[in-house]
DNA sequence: CTTCATGCAAATAATTTGCAGTAAG
DNA sequence: CTTACTGCAAATTATTTGCATGAAG
């Protein structure tokens, strides 16, 4: 159980309701548009308001609590930082799962960024594709 | 030299003087934003219209001219469809390069998908880091 | 108490749509 | 000729901002 009032202190930033429900529920799911967290939150806090999601979005993106996972043809998903990974996206339903990425490819990615004298920071890999589910749903 | 006339052609699309532009100078600065390819193809055809560039791009990403490449932070780029490559991105100044996988990650990503029954289509590796031309502004 | 965060409403930016006129084949 | 494409203007959607009120520490 992660306690998201100390992760919200410790960079700085009040602990409100409206903040601890965003961390709560893109932990509980994973990865969400500005939109599903918005519907999601508002189930225990009808009278939030958007412009407070898209603000804390910044900010929380600013202190290293989220970040952003851009995607082909939709509006960008957010997760809360953790482990290098990458993701895969089902271009079906939408569905998005962490995969942790093993040292093989960090490694490849640190050579070749040597190589080009390139200071790199952040890794992103998204593999996209049809998830099992799908497949299933497809063959019937 | 692409033939940009027989590309849209072969999609079925008619090749008017706002794609050929399009698709040119796309391919000669490599990766673009909506408002950049606007902005450069306007030198040369003032009277274009931004609803042209929107319903061009989603019409040649639907038959596979153009590849979106969303970018964290910022609005999509838009390149040429072509092999299979990797992204550097640098934070600073904006510039993307292309850079060529190589198999290696490429056998990596296959056997994740198999393992986890993903039915792979589409690679997406954006590493985000800075520039040497960046680096260098900052050490002085 | 004091400061920072929220929610509203209004402003701005980004994208899409409908349609009459125009160009490609 | 005929069909598909463009450009405009209007509509829609997405995001940001300013400010008065309210909550956190």
């Amino acid at each position: 159980m992660i306690d998201y009032a100390q992760m919200l202190k410790e960079r700085g930033l009040k602990a409100t309701f409206q903040r601890m429900n965003i961390l709560s529920v893109v932990d509980k799911y994973g990865h969400m548009s500005v939109d599903d967290i918005y519907a999601e939150v508002c189930k225990v806090h009808p009278s939030l308001s958007l412009a407070t999601i898209y603000k804390n979005i910044i900010l929380m993106m600013e202190k290293g609590v989220l970040v952003e996972v851009p995607i082909v043809g939709k509006k960008s998903k957010y997760e809360l930082a953790k482990a290098d990974h990458m993701h895969l996206i089902c271009t079906e339903c939408g569905m998005v799962e962490d995969k942790i990425c093993g040292e093989k490819t960090d490694t490849i990615f640190q050579d070749i960024s040597k190589k080009e004298h390139f200071n790199l920071h952040k890794r992103q890999v998204n593999l996209y594709g049809v998830c099992e589910k799908c497949q299933m749903k497809e063959a019937s």
